[in-house]
DNA sequence: TATAATAGGTTACATAAAGTAACTAAAGAA
DNA sequence: TTCTTTAGTTACTTTATGTAACCTATTATA
């Protein structure tokens, strides 16, 4: 017998959370509604996985896309309510690192 | 110029929790020190990366190692203080994932 | 003595995800 | 008509993950 221990609810939750960038992706969102290009600068991600992870997010209803027809085209990305809701959770990832990541260790 | 704005405390924070099934893993042994067979089947991990995964733990300082030379051999794993102090991170994912995970999505 | 059982891994190989860089679309500006 | 700019996409390489068979140490069993 095969009995899931592991609350579905939390799984679900943090195999989208450990998705390589996702974390990063919402965390910057978090100061605010931010264009594709800048989130590509400040993340350091390419536009590949950008545009993959992001329409992810759209379609599990964390992020929404807006564009703006100027030229040239600018295109914001921001949270939902639902992706806001989870800046407890990155708070205490920050407050976390503060007190136990340790810069100096070797990678 | 390449100013980078991510915390890069946080972003070391991040990686590593951003690894797959290491969330899991940490999250598993919050509930108590558990051998290696226990973890695969409650997580549903191969060997193969649960073994990876927790070297990777220990040599972070967030898990040791114990052996147990009894009969067949009892190998166990625990976290320690760096790596419980997970806990509110987790409590927070867990919380979230209450309130706005819906099991009945499609994947 | 030989065989088997059990836990905790490791190895070899197949598949999937991520990294990289060049390319394209749309739309107004020169 | 050609050039710029943003926001992607495509094709290809490299790395990570999944799978299943295998190995080792230790002791019980035939």
């Amino acid at each position: 017998m095969d009995t899931s221990v592991i609350c579905p609810r939390f799984e679900s939750a943090i195999s989208l959370l450990s998705q390589r960038w996702t974390g990063l992706i919402i965390y910057q969102l978090l100061s605010g509604p931010q264009r594709f290009s800048q989130l590509t600068e400040v993340i350091g991600i390419s536009g590949r996985l950008l545009s993959e992870r992001l329409k992810n997010l759209e379609s599990n209803g964390l992020v929404i896309r807006t564009v703006h027809p100027e030229t040239p085209v600018r295109v914001e990305y921001q949270l939902t309510e639902k992706g806001m809701s989870l800046k407890p959770v990155m708070d205490e990832i920050q407050n976390w690192s503060q007190h136990w990541v340790d810069l100096t260790e070797t990678k």
